[in-house]
DNA sequence: AGTTCTCCTTAGCAGCGATAAGGTAACTTA
DNA sequence: TAAGTTACCTTATCGCTGCTAAGGAGAACT
């Protein structure tokens, strides 16, 4: 039963974008191995000659959504506030681009070569704005951890109208309920703004401290 | 077949500590109901008498990992920049303390009431102390996504050694490797240090920014 | 022409979360 | 005290999961 015929082949590429195609339809609890062979109409079991595990296939995914973020060092007359700020959003607009995505990346186990050399200019080129090292790293860790913290909880998808049914209207806190009303929620742009300012500014002023220290 | 009797019978909060001790044996992929059954010298569909889903213990898992964090409000002479501070850790160290205990907890969808009336408390401090309802929001959140993002990838465990030979340590860039040496790599006490202060003291800004805006 | 290699197939395994239906002991009610 | 009800656990089973074993068809080498 080869209806269909005149396929090219599956690769580990196509594999990589049906699924991450598919995962915007069914959400990653809906992405099985055998839903995904159907999608490229073949048996589950052929998947496994282009991949070892569907973990693999994940970590895949999830380095691909970082590769399409277009992360890397910052351009010549840029500020390094500036870029941190771009490349914050950049990264979290493309763990929104797909459902789950920061489930994904948050899964994955390893980074790629690529991506590797990538965040080695990133670091090269703080160091030359006047960041150590270890204060370069651990500014865009702890940013990347913000992003990812954040998208997580705003891809996380709420609970049950049943359960959020048993506390009425007026159970829900005063001030909580004001400041959802002035602020946007919890998980919007507004929110997300707020910490990347703070977390970039706190950085500038780190920064000036060390600079302070032992001056260049 | 009733060989060990005497058992005073299950309960949901049994369920939860039980699942929370054999959490830290297996981690989460090893956490089935079956294994929680034996566990508790039972069969795997009794679980469901006192739970409706495997979701729901998890829920209530990551609720409580929340609650020993012993969240709340300042104290009456603590300035706001600490309390966010020791909050902050306070956070960091409950979710460290059980294996995948961040992944529990970003997984869990709702809050149980009493977190939720602690929280309001929390946000009612904040703004006796001079924050808008909704920057304290967003300055709370905020600062949970980052504590979230931070553990969690800590807690994900590195990729398998095979895929990490084939990039010898000479292919390691020599700037990372550098911040590694002295910074104590992007995981640890020092990295997550930064960003908390950073994020700290750039919220500290926003806040005399707002209030020179509209003193009191 | 014969052999090897690539890439897919069918068949099936162990384990998963969850449900259905039944049994038993303890409490309730008359 | 006897009958009925409820709380809590059992056995059996379902549909689904990731994954493996074994084989087969066709292209590519020799």
């Amino acid at each position: 039963m080869r209806a269909n015929d005149k396929r090219p082949g599956l690769s580990r590429q196509t594999l990589v974008e049906t699924g991450l195609r598919l995962l915007d339809e069914v959400g990653l609890d809906g992405l099985t191995v055998r839903r995904l062979a159907a999608e490229l109409g073949v048996q589950s079991p052929a998947l496994y000659w282009h991949v070892r595990t569907k973990q693999e296939l994940l970590d895949a995914m999830g380095d691909e959504i970082i590769r399409a973020a277009g992360m890397g060092p910052p351009r010549e007359e840029e500020s390094w506030q500036d870029w941190l700020d771009r490349r914050a959003r950049a990264y979290r607009a493309s763990l929104l681009s797909h459902r789950d995505g920061a489930r994904i990346v948050a899964g994955a186990r390893g980074r790629s070569p690529v991506t590797l050399r990538l965040f080695e200019e990133e670091l090269s080129a703080m160091v030359a704005r006047g960041f150590t090292p270890a204060l370069a790293l651990h500014t865009i860790t702890a940013l990347s951890h913000y992003v990812i913290g954040s998208v997580l909880q705003q891809q996380t998808e709420p609970e049950r109208p049943a359960a959020a049914a048993d506390a009425t209207e007026d159970d829900i806190p005063a001030i909580l309920l004001a400041a959802v009303r002035d602020g946007g929620g919890p998980f919007g742009e507004r929110a997300f703004d707020h910490g990347l300012r703070a977390f970039i500014d706190g950085t500038a002023a780190a920064l000036e401290r060390r600079n302070a220290a032992s001056p260049s």
